[in-house]
DNA sequence: CATCATTTGTTCGTATGTATC
DNA sequence: CGATACATACGAACAAATGAT
């Protein structure tokens, strides 16, 4: 199947259809730790959407800790395995 | 007169007036087969707009098929006296 | 080959207007 | 009205390739 288009008919916003894309090639490692994402502009092509919408998607991502952006550069995988919202403890 | 400005209060986008300028001056040969069209920077600087609308105006006139672009040498007008996506005929 | 100027390519940041649900 | 989404537009920075010298 791979089911790769985006439903824009689901109740599950489009920006957060892609974000669980992302986030499932983060778990299953296809992007890496440090691994930069697709840009903004890739995900407008690849999606069909605008940029805002991809730009939800990475804010989504980013809130959740997933990745981290570098502007100008591009956006990251965080390497969750170390870092913490509270220290090391846990 | 000259009315050289682009109108951002139109309705027209700004990046079609640019590209309506472009078509004009290929239509009247003042822009001849494969001479090169402004820069992104001399439009930039020509129509007082950013970049990033000066783009757009070249990508539509590419989609359009009235320029080709060659990667870091600039933007050049399509011979379409002779090229065309369903042959000679028209 | 090294340097400089030009030009397009890439990428994120921010804002406005419009439309739909 | 708020969230989502698309189109447009300006701003900023860095990358890569080309061409002239």
């Amino acid at each position: 199947m791979t089911e790769g288009a985006i439903d824009h008919g689901s109740p599950v916003p489009v920006y957060r259809q892609i974000a669980a894309r992302i986030i499932a090639d983060i778990e299953r490692g296809t992007l890496a730790v440090n691994r930069k994402i697709p840009s903004e502009s890739d995900m407008v092509q690849e999606y069909g959407v605008a940029r805002e919408t991809a730009r939800n998607a990475v804010r989504f991502l980013r809130d959740e800790g997933y990745v981290f952006t570098v502007p100008h550069r591009g956006t990251y995988v965080t390497d969750r395995t170390v870092e913490g919202p509270s220290g090391s403890g846990g």
